[in-house]
DNA sequence: GCTTGATCTAAAGTTAGCTTTAGATATTAA
DNA sequence: TTAATATCTAAAGCTAACTTTAGATCAAGC
């Protein structure tokens, strides 16, 4: 097969509609793959274009970059991806969307049924306290930890 | 009506399953109401655990505490919100997440259409390459931004 | 009244995810 | 060959969203 193109920082930058400083960024922490020109710049194969946007998608889903970089561990790091590499990946991404569409559409039912329904018993949301399913072990609500954040795939949080 | 009970930040802080450096935290950031009582300490209105649990959903869902706020900004401060106060708010925020929810199934969609055929002729790749719709305009891709992340609530980026 | 635990303030520290800066070297176009 | 532009490194700076620390005061139970 003939080799990748190789093209530069500016050109991966400019196609992803990113920051020089950005590519660089993303190239030592290691999230995309890159060589050296005798003069010491780098070069990207043209494959990296499609890394960073799959980056970049990943981060607006909420991953944080080492989760993308570990999911990104499926594809080669020493050869560009073959078809047989992105679809792999994509079925596991698949997978993940799939769950966070289940978990949006799992809160907007709750939120029309609970903060929706204006039910200011305040004991009896289901939102603010879910007595009637962990009191039995607990000592009161905690509900969003341990039943709505955890579908979802990013926390924030240290 | 009969006054709301006021709780303390301990109180507040275990009902939702957070530290009471959180709590706060987002008193100083304004996003949850406080009086204070004779000795200084803050006193909460109960209703202010579903104000936290709003918060802590909100943020799940990728939005700052900015966005938060502005969000939070049609509850009144100065009482109780009432039920129509909540299906106001309600009503606001099933949009965002039906929003949310539609820009997954079309990324899905592209995903499944795109990553997930392998096709690496990467200049036919609409993730990667969008000259069949922008390349008049420009000099290249740079799809994401203009397509894709535009739909999504959070860009993470300055 | 005393002790213990909760809370207070203000300031500093922390992590992620970047950008900016400065000064040096590479690459490209004319 | 020379000027203009791109890239390099290392270090520092920045923002959001918190936590930690230190020393002081509050509140509750005995």
């Amino acid at each position: 097969m003939a080799p990748e193109p190789m093209v530069s920082i500016g050109f991966i930058a400019k196609r992803t509609g990113n920051a020089v400083s950005l590519i660089r960024y993303y190239a030592n922490e290691g999230l995309i793959p890159s060589v050296r020109t005798n003069g010491g710049n780098r070069a990207f194969p043209r494959s990296v274009i499609r890394r960073v946007s799959f980056i970049l998608i990943a981060q607006n889903m909420g991953y944080s970059l080492a989760e993308i970089k570990s999911l990104l561990s499926t594809l080669p790091d020493n050869r560009t991806p073959t078809q047989a590499d992105w679809a792999k990946l994509s079925t596991v991404f698949n997978q993940h969307i799939e769950a966070k569409i289940a978990a949006l559409t799992s809160l907007k039912t709750s939120l029309e049924g609970c903060i929706g329904c204006g039910c200011l018993s305040l004991d009896r949301c289901r939102l603010y306290n879910t007595d009637d399913k962990v009191a039995a072990r607990g000592s009161g609500a905690q509900l969003l930890d341990e039943n709505v954040q955890s579908q979802f795939l990013v926390s924030h949080k240290k």
